[in-house]
RNA sequence: GCGCCUGUAGCUCAGCCCGGAUAGAGCAACGGACUUCUAAUCCGUGGGUCGCAGGUUCGAAUCCUGCCAGGCGCGCCA
């Protein structure tokens, strides 16, 4: 697709006035496809010229004529239009993902370059809900996107396993410990906990000030709370492992906050060699308040340390391991202040990589706080997923027949329902998490692109026909539906750099939605059984072509591609 | 109070980076389409002061300023 992008390129740079340097910039993809597959607005030029934008484009059309593969130059308006040549441009998008198959919509852009992107990383004495949904699925996506246009990926999950709410925790489990109930379900176990620990402590002060000296304890390395702590986050590393499984995510890493917690006092002791620490108040902090960025908080007036403290000697240990070219934070937005701390104090420490450091935030999804027990486990929502496709498959009968594993269908249905409505929308916006929306299985969702995809499947094992070596690609332009999928198909590869280059997975739905409503609306104009074999073969080439996209994509969103549902 | 983010159809969103050709989808409503490869689909109808007000520009949903509304953050949580 690019070489005819070029081609025009160069062949406008043979005009005098024109470069190729100014010309590219400029040229555009309609907002109609029927007025071609790139133009060139002459808005600029007509300012630099100083003559009317219609004339520049009625005089380009007439000096260009038609060239290579471009069908046709015309002018209406302001506009200077394109159309490449219908079957030059079938033959060749068609035929190249063909050839590269799977890897349609790969590159080798990051070769020899490596990406840490940090996801997921719930806290361990509170519940894996929707929050920490979003970072995996968005994380997880962003891994894919990144290691299909060559990145050498690592994916770390750094648990929140450290910090005063363990000395929280380990209080209420003196006071109300069930150890069967931690055994038998330990998130939900000591996340009760947690909630009832929480409101005892809103009416007595003094449990606030027990688990602060629990966790100092924790920190100068006391036996009997370690022990405790260490129970905790073993039991609860098994559930996620699970849960993780389930959704077809996988880490690299799993490390945590407690792996540095010997490491922070070199972090502190440099800090304080680069003149950068300050005593204020009790506490340690580094002051930013000249970027606007309040002060960040080292140490706390018992010495204790905090979050920042230990993610800037994480950040240190990565470089050192990884030699990364960017390291990604998959967080919410509400630690923006956080992550801004993060990068501007390792920029004051002398790091030359803190440029490096990126944090992929996401908005908020609103109705549900740890503290208040309105959490929505994952669990509960994949199998409520799992349930209502199971519901829908039952519907049809026939189609249920075929399926052969029921079970696992649902469940990925299910779960491409939740993956694609949290992928769908902008990683800025919040939103109301409401399982009727989350749950809807028609309209713009995962499960219309499953669709898509299993009819595609359907008529390859039930047409009767086969995918032959060569292809009359004349046969397909009869119908005006080929050349909008054609279209449709040739942006692909672009998405993917787009969606790796603002981190946003929701182009890549936004495409996918487009594709799929492209072959639903060609479907019975592209038929293919009964047709003469070489128009048969073309239209399946063609079909076979949109099914390996939709596959392709949903797989850089997390998605099982299905064949039957 | 200060900072960041969001505001587009009744609802959920795309379009905003990089200003241009009639502002697009889905849901919901209403009316159609299954003797043929998946109707979890398709076709049609109605529905918008692009939060408000200025500014820049030949041209603004898009860029700038101010205001309004909502969300988040602002030293001993993560």
């Amino acid at each position: 697709m690019i070489q005819f992008r070029e081609e025009i390129v160069h062949r406008l740079a043979q005009i005098p006035g024109l470069s190729e340097k100014l010309v590219r910039p400029l040229l555009e993809k309609p907002a109609d496809p029927s007025y071609g597959e790139y133009a060139l607005p002459c808005f600029r030029l007509a300012r630099e010229w100083r003559r009317r934008p219609n004339e520049i484009a009625e005089d380009l059309a007439r000096q260009l004529g038609s060239f290579g593969s471009i069908a046709s130059v015309e002018s209406v308006g302001p506009y200077l239009n394109f159309k490449i040549d219908p079957l030059a441009l079938t033959r060749s998008v068609l035929g190249e993902i063909g050839e590269k198959g799977p890897d349609y919509g790969s590159d080798k852009l990051g070769e020899g370059k490596t990406i840490v992107i940090d996801y997921s990383s719930p806290n361990i004495a509170k519940p894996f809900h929707m929050g920490h949904l979003r970072s995996t699925i968005l994380g997880s996506s962003l891994k894919q996107i990144f290691s299909t246009l060559g990145y050498r990926v690592a994916s770390i999950n750094f648990l929140g396993d450290w910090g005063t709410q363990f000395g929280l925790l380990a209080l209420a489990y003196q006071k109300w410990g069930d150890n069967q109930e931690l055994e038998a379900r330990p998130i939900r176990y000591l996340y009760e906990l947690y909630v009832k620990i929480n409101q005892a402590a809103q009416e007595e002060p003094a449990i606030q000030e027990a688990a602060r000296e629990n966790f100092r304890q924790m920190e100068e390395g006391a036996r009997e709370p370690l022990d405790l702590w260490n129970r905790f986050r073993t039991l609860s590393i098994q559930e996620y492992e699970r849960v993780y499984s389930r959704l077809g995510v996988h880490f690299d890493v799993y490390s945590g906050e407690s792996f540095y917690r010997e490491k922070v006092q070199g972090v502190l002791e440099e800090l304080k060699a680069k003149g950068l620490l300050q005593l204020s108040q009790g506490a340690s902090i580094v002051d930013l308040l000249p970027w606007g960025l309040n002060v960040a908080l080292l140490a706390k007036s018992d010495g204790t340390t905090l979050y920042l403290t230990r993610d800037l000697a994480a950040t240190h240990e990565r470089y050192a391991e990884y030699r990364f070219h960017r390291l990604i934070y998959v967080v919410g937005s509400d630690q923006r202040l956080h992550f801004t701390q993060l990068f501007k104090t390792l920029e004051l420490m002398g790091r030359p990589w803190a440029d490096r450091c990126v944090h992929v935030d996401f908005g908020r999804i609103l109705g549900m706080s740890t503290r208040k027990g309105q959490a929505v486990f994952l669990d509960d929502v994949l199998d409520e997923g799992k349930r209502r496709a199971l519901e829908k498959m039952q519907a049809n009968p026939e189609k249920f027949a075929e399926v052969a594993d029921p079970d696992l269908t649902a469940d990925i249905c299910g779960m491409s329902a939740i993956v694609f409505s949290d992928l769908s929308r902008r990683r800025v916006k919040d939103y109301e998490f409401d399982w009727e929306q989350v749950l809807a299985f028609e309209g713009d969702t995962g499960l219309y692109l499953q669709n898509a995809h299993a009819r595609v499947a359907g008529i390859m094992r039930k047409s009767g026909v086969a995918l032959p070596s060569s292809i009359d690609y004349g046969l397909l332009l009869g119908e005006g539906e080929t050349l909008d999928l054609v279209r449709h198909l040739s942006a692909f590869p672009e998405v993917v750099h787009r969606a790796a280059e603002e981190y946003e997975p929701a182009f890549i739905c936004t495409y996918l939605i487009g594709l799929a409503r492209l072959l639903h609306q060609a479907y019975k104009a592209l038929w293919v059984q009964g047709r003469p074999p070489p128009l048969a073969e073309a239209r399946l080439k063609l079909l076979w072509s949109v099914k390996q996209v939709l596959a392709n994509g949903m797989r850089l969103l997390g998605m099982t591609p299905l064949e039957r549902m």
